[in-house]
DNA sequence: TCGTTCAGCTTACATATGTACGCTATTTTG
DNA sequence: CAAAATAGCGTACATATGTAAGCTGAACGA
C-alpha cells in the first residue's frame, strides 16, 4: 500500500510525462492546455491544481528537467573524452545522439528559447550558459587561454552544435550524418580560428 | 474615389501591419487569433475571409514579406561592403540595425523557425538558406575556394549571426554594442580557421 | 440606367478553455 | 477509534474561438 504523499508525488510524475509526450513538432509549452494535460494524465482538469498553481509552473519544471538531461550529457561526454577520441568527435556525435533519442526534451529548449514567454526564455538561457561555460572551463584548461576567450570560443560552439541540433529535429538518419560531418568542420574552423588569433 | 480592387489591397495591408504589430515579443503567429487581427484591424472577423482563406495563410503571407525585408538588407549590406569598410563589421553592423527597429519582423523569423508549424519552418528555413547562399558566392568570389567549401564557412557564420541576432531582442543598447562586438570577433575566428584549413 | 458583384457587417452556434465550488473516499493524525 | 486533512472528482459558468448564413450598400459593367 502506497502512502499518500507517495501516491501524490506519482500522479506529478504523470503530468510531467504526460506533458512531455504532448510536446511533438507541433506543441509548445505555451499551446498545451491544462485540460489537455490532463485528460493526457488521466486525471480531471481540476486535479491539476493539487499539483501546480497554473501550468507555467509545469512549463519551468519541464525546463528544469531538460536542463538536467542536458547536463547528464555532457558530463557523460566529457568521460568519453577523457578516454581518448577528439573532443570534437565526441561532442558533436554524444549531442546528436540526444537530439535524436530525446527529441521532445531539446525540441523543448529549442523552442522555448526562442518562444513567447520570457521566463521560459530566461530559463533556457541559463541552461545553455551552463552548457557555454563548463566547455569554457574545458577549453580553458586545454589550451592555456584567458577566461574571456575560452568563453568566446566556447559560445560560438555551442551556437553552432544548438542550430545544428535544431536542424537535426527534421531530418532523417543519413542526413544526420551529414549534418554531424558538417558541423564538425565548422567546430574545426572556430578551434583554429581562435587558436590562429590567441592573444599573447 | 478609390476603386473597389484599390480599397480591398488597402484593407489587405491593413490587416498584415496589424498582424505585424501583433507580433511583439510574446505572440507568435500560432497564438494570435483570426479575431484579434480582425480587431486589431478594425474589420469583422468574418470580412478576414476575404483576404485570406484562413490564418495560416497570412502567417506565409509574413514569413515572405519578412524574408524579402531580409534581402533588401543583404543588398544594402553589400552595397556598404562595395564602398570600403570590412565584410564583417559592415554586415554585422547592419544586421544589428535591423533587429533593432525591425525588431518584430526579426521576432516572427526567429520564432517561426523553430515554431510549431512546419509549413512555417520550412518557410523560414528558406529565407535563411537564401542569406546563406548569397554569402556563400560572395565569399567564393573573394577567396577562389570550391562552392562547398564557401558554403560550410558560410553557414556557419549566419548561425552565429542569427543566434546573435536572438540574443539582441532581449538587450538594450549598451549590450547590443558589446554583443555586436562579440560576434565580429567569433565570425574572424570562422573566416581566419576557414582560411587555414582550405583545401588546395 | 439598372441589374450584378462583392467587401464588410451582424447574428448565431458549436466547441474549447481556465477555474470556482462543493462532494467523496481514503489516508493521516491525535 | 474518532476527527481532520486532502487527492481527485463532477458540475457549472464566464469567456474566447473559428466559421456558417444571410444582409446591405456601394462600385461595376452592360
Amino acid at each position: 500500500m502506497l502512502s499518500r504523499q507517495e501516491k501524490k508525488r506519482r500522479t506529478r510524475r504523470t503530468i510531467i510525462d504526460a506533458a512531455f509526450r504532448l510536446l511533438d513538432e507541433k506543441q509548445n509549452l505555451s499551446s498545451i492546455s491544462l485540460r489537455e494535460v490532463a485528460r493526457a494524465a488521466g486525471i480531471a482538469p481540476t486535479s491539476f491544481y493539487r499539483h501546480f498553481n497554473n501550468i507555467d509552473e509545469l512549463g519551468l519544471t519541464l525546463v528544469d528537467e531538460a536542463g538536467l538531461a542536458l547536463r547528464q550529457l555532457m558530463r557523460q561526454a566529457r568521460i568519453e573524452i577523457a578516454s581518448g577520441t577528439g573532443i570534437i568527435n565526441t561532442s558533436v556525435d554524444t549531442f546528436m545522439l540526444f537530439t535524436c533519442d530525446q527529441s521532445n526534451v531539446f525540441r523543448l529548449l529549442l523552442r522555448e528559447h526562442a518562444g513567447t514567454s520570457a521566463a521560459f526564455r530566461a530559463a533556457v538561457s541559463r541552461e545553455i550558459q551552463h552548457f557555454i561555460d563548463e566547455l569554457a572551463d574545458f577549453i580553458r584548461n586545454g589550451n592555456n587561454v584567458p577566461a574571456d576567450y575560452a568563453f568566446l570560443q566556447a559560445e560560438a560552439m555551442v551556437k553552432l552544435v544548438f542550430s545544428a541540433g535544431a536542424e537535426s529535429l527534421e531530418a532523417d538518419q543519413s542526413q544526420r550524418v551529414v549534418l554531424a560531418n558538417r558541423l564538425k568542420k565548422q567546430l574545426l574552423f572556430i578551434a583554429k580560428g581562435a587558436d590562429a588569433l590567441k592573444p599573447r
